[in-house]
DNA sequence: CCAAAAGTGTTTCACTTACACCCATGA
DNA sequence: TCATGGGTGTAAGTGAAACACTTTTGG
């Protein structure tokens, strides 16, 4: 058994996935890279972790740093060390996801000049590095996790339609849903709490707002309740 | 944007949860530490990473290394770096967890006089570092993988009576199963291969052997069957 | 012949699926 | 009044759960 300092110490970094929705399309936040290696790439955000902080806090100071953008769920994702990942040096990065409102942050206002936008997640330019690979995994990861935990919440703003709820699902997994059988499982889950509003400034019948019950959802788990879609 | 050169490092180990199965009890191999810090201490097996190898080859490394088990299944697990975890230094682990057939490993023979034990899973020392925390989560996984994948299967030997699945099963969900609804489910996905071969030196009647069909898995996965117990 | 585990069928109930029409609203 | 999406009920089928007895074999 050696000591530590005998060792050779790699590069960690933390690069997370944004999957943001915007008016029912999936997106990912990337970063147009302004150095070497891969310079005018996109990329995932991310960067190098301090000696002072944990991974999760890392991934938060970089999202904040580059990007601005508040999380509203944010869930290590896998960890990548291959050997030649990062032309320079060896570097092994923790993926993390995250989700936010993207109803909550302007979402076009970040890509106006800067070198922040976000992307559609199934059609985003050449990536840096081996994000494409953790860009997929990501997207695997959301699409198993919605079905068994209901994640995807947080994607939606505060209140919403059961319409939007249910295109939420169907965007992220790919396939269309009966609308009569996905109200009525939902609703008998007892998990959305039905408000005495509705959504403004359509032009046909407005929708009931519902909003998702978290203490609810926390006091069925415990009495071994599983969201499943 | 920063070099790389600028930022400190953290040490990079991995440690992997090694899960077998010895007469119906899941068991967990744990190595004895000789250095401090936490001499003395039961810990996971695992080590420092190389240069030159990806994450994965280093946790079969430190395991044949150390224990010289072979694996019948790797999966990452999780990485696990707060910043205290390790009262020397900076270490961030990916932590692995892999299942071995311990019928094949004569798992009694590594335990006289070594320092490599195997445990029961739910009756451990106090282990050093974090590794408690680690096996809890590795316990975690395996019970949620379980379910939805055939991996439970890398824990039998070759051939197996559906007693001793059954069995596998109750003992990693912690839960008793009724015996016609189990053998009727699993007989029906089709994935288990019947032999012509019966189970040698009981005191009863002797059950029939079977063995998990790998191919035909593959096959039906492609067509959209999804495992589930 | 006894002990011990192997092996098997049926009913009930809950949930999933498929499917089509009327309703409310703003333009 | 019309276009647009909101909102609802029912029947058929499928799968899960509950449940007990007979069979085979070795000792």
């Amino acid at each position: 058994m050696k000591y530590y300092y005998e060792y050779p110490r790699p590069c960690v970094t933390v690069d997370t996935v944004v999957f943001g929705l915007d008016e029912g399309d999936l997106k990912v936040l990337l970063i147009q890279r302004a150095q070497d290696p891969f310079a005018g790439r996109w990329a995932l955000p991310g960067g190098f972790i301090h000696m002072d902080e944990s991974l999760e806090d890392a991934a938060r100071r970089e999202l904040e740093e580059e990007s601005g953008v508040k999380l509203a769920y944010l869930e290590q994702l896998y960890t990548f060390g291959n050997v030649k990942r990062d032309p320079r040096d060896r570097v092994v990065t923790v993926a993390y996801y995250a989700l936010v409102k993207l109803s909550a942050h302007a979402p076009h206002a970040a890509s106006d000049a800067s070198n922040v936008a976000w992307f559609p997640a199934a059609d985003v330019p050449t990536l840096a590095f081996d994000h494409a690979k953790i860009l997929e995994t990501a997207m695997a990861r959301l699409q198993a996790k919605v079905r068994y935990q209901p994640v995807g919440f947080e994607l939606l703003p505060e209140k919403f339609t059961l319409t939007q709820l249910q295109k939420l699902y169907e965007t992220v997994l790919e396939r269309l849903l009966d609308k009569r059988n996905f109200r009525k499982k939902l609703l008998k889950m007892g998990l959305l709490e039905e408000l005495d509003e509705i959504e403004q400034d359509v032009a046909h019948r407005a929708a009931r707002l519902y909003r998702f019950d978290r203490k609810r959802y926390a006091h069925l788990t415990k009495k071994g309740f599983n969201f499943e879609i």
